[in-house]
DNA sequence: GCATGATAAATGAC
DNA sequence: GTCATTTATCATGC
């Protein structure tokens, strides 16, 4: 693959802090298809660029297709079953 | 422990730390001939193995890049020497 | 403490 | 846009 010579340097995956992933949970809830306005809003709320919100949607759109038909839950790191889902498996501190 | 996990009904791979040996065996015994299963191939290695496609596809994700990990680090350790490149000892 | 499976950001092909 | 992938990180068993 083209790993071997990648001299361009890719953007160092930074989680995301507690909070910033509360808010676009919350919007992703009342739209899963965000508007280039709105992004732009919660993006500078969030002290995000508009393409990591962008990011955001997409992976989380791709989540929650995965959730759907994947169904049955054999993953280590499951929410409680029976709990009604809290959003966020793990994102511990407000200042990653 | 964050959460109790019950033991769900699921007769396939079940929730473990570490999959089974054979399981392991198939995957490790494939990947050398092909690191980049495509769609069906996955689903039938999922078949096979009792895990679910999601399962295989992380299974050779992380080997990829725990092999591509060794890989470098053979190369820093003898930079002008032969480093062996891909594969590593322990999958 | 490390091996290992899963997940969260980020990239690129299409 | 989707989607497979990479990279870093997390969680856990041993």
């Amino acid at each position: 693959m083209g790993w071997i010579a990648r001299n361009v340097s890719r953007k160092k995956r930074r989680p995301y802090t507690k909070t910033q992933t509360l808010e676009l949970e919350k919007e992703f809830l009342y739209n899963t298809y965000i508007t280039r306005e709105r992004r732009l809003e919660i993006a500078r709320s969030l002290s995000l660029t508009d393409r990591q919100v962008k990011i955001w949607f997409q992976n989380r759109r791709m989540k929650n297709k995965k959730q759907m038909n994947g169904g049955t839950p054999q993953t280590m790191h499951m929410v409680h079953p029976g709990v009604v889902n809290v959003p966020m498996d793990h994102c511990r501190y407000d200042v990653c | 422990k964050k959460y109790p996990l019950p033991r769900t009904i699921w007769d396939g791979e079940q929730k473990t730390h570490c999959f089974k040996e054979r399981t392991r065996g198939l995957l490790r015994e494939y990947y050398l001939t092909d690191p980049y299963p495509n769609p069906n191939k996955k689903k039938e290695l999922a078949q096979l193995t009792g895990l679910t496609p999601t399962q295989v596809g992380n299974w050779f994700k992380n080997r990829r890049q725990r092999d591509r990990a060794a890989a470098a680090k053979n190369r820093n350790c003898s930079i002008n020497g032969f480093g062996s490149e891909e594969g590593s000892d322990k999958m």
